[in-house]
DNA sequence: GAATTATTTTACGTTTTTTGTTAAATATTA
DNA sequence: TAATATTTAACAAAAAACGTAAAATAATTC
């Protein structure tokens, strides 16, 4: 059931929902990818997203609340859009370009502290996400073995190394710190990355266009 | 003043500490890395230390005296292996191997998280971390900046994205992930790395020995 | 510009978590 | 066997986080 054109891709975030809220699942995100579920405080959201209590409570009943949102809707976006990807009519490289540049790499959409925190959480959730990132290591795993046979990736690593190196690198891609070097040029962004990705600190081969 | 083996260098961890202390230690760096200060509390680290809370109270009066504890080790070391690898008759990527192979790249030696934690602490210990911390983004820096001279590096590249990169890359390759993956055969890790860092997923080229 | 709605500030009581200590039981080491 | 180290369990005290209320400001809409 394939194709769509790949520039088409983007996953929309919460941008669309009224200004407060947006703030404070985006800034949930931030810090339940970064410190797990447990070890955020709901004043410490409120705090960062520039939202007061009483302003939080009037949209969430509570921490939980905000999770269940979070996780529902960035699991279908993430669905969707993985999918599209994926059918795309493009190369490998096109498509993992096209990852990185997405705002939240498609593939490493939750990060490992976050899975691990959320242990005693909701049954449900839980399975839903473990169906949803097995389902995304799988399709890179078969990415980059296909991409090792046909040569264009240094057949000595293992799949697991680059699987990992993927995640790691594909999450930084959206850190703060390199959202603030890089402003909004996101061209330069996922090119350099792209570069390193493939080439390291070597660089391309010079024979370019 | 330069000059000793590369092979030499080591960084003795707190390995030399009796057992329950050091693994109060260990596992403290470990977890005021990734977490930060404050969102680490001491019944976790003991938690994870396997170490009852009152073996805790003999060693340490609280949770700060372990941050003490931990930070006058690390930057002495720290500064001492630095140095010496500085100083050390090898080339470029030598040297960048040493930092990797050895545990806790030197340079990443404190993680954002925790430096960014550690906003309101003790600014004695603050001031030292941030001094030794600036000098040794300053000399990675400069190394990267003479790479990218002599051509060993890809021009297009900024130097901060390097040493960006250089820094997440650096915290990964002492993660646990990466450390279940490849048991202890460091040298294999390091190597894994190193082609990485400079030749990306295309790999070394293939004159090899 | 008046009325409505959204948001913040402050304050507070409640609940939960974390702390640090005690005493007794169990391992470990010399 | 004696001395030392460590753990378990239980606990009071302190700190942190929760969730709500009332009143004051800000922003929006009509």
């Amino acid at each position: 059931m394939p194709h769509r054109i790949l520039s088409d891709v983007k996953l929309p975030d919460f941008k669309d929902r009224p200004t407060k809220e947006g703030d404070i699942l985006r800034t949930a995100e931030k810090l339940f990818m970064q410190f797990g579920y447990k070890r955020v405080t709901v004043e410490e959201i409120c705090r960062e997203a520039n939202v007061s209590k009483v302003t939080f409570y009037k949209y969430f009943n509570n921490k939980y609340a905000v999770l269940e949102d979070y996780m529902q809707s960035r699991l279908k976006l993430g669905m969707e859009t993985f999918e599209r990807i994926r059918n795309a009519d493009a190369t490998l490289q096109e498509k993992m370009q096209a990852m990185i540049a997405m705002k939240g790499s498609a593939i490493s959409q939750f990060s490992p502290v976050f899975i691990h925190s959320l242990a005693d959480s909701d049954e449900a959730l839980i399975d839903l996400m473990n169906r949803w990132t097995d389902m995304g290591m799988q399709a890179m795993r078969q990415f980059f073995m296909d991409a090792q046979v046909k040569g264009e990736i240094y057949p000595e690593y293992s799949v697991d190394f680059l699987l990992h190196i993927w995640t790691v690198v594909g999450n930084d891609a959206r850190s703060e710190v390199i959202m603030k070097m890089y402003g909004d040029d996101m061209v330069k962004l996922s090119q350099d990355f792209m570069n390193f990705l493939f080439y390291g600190t070597t660089g391309p081969p010079q024979e370019d266009k």
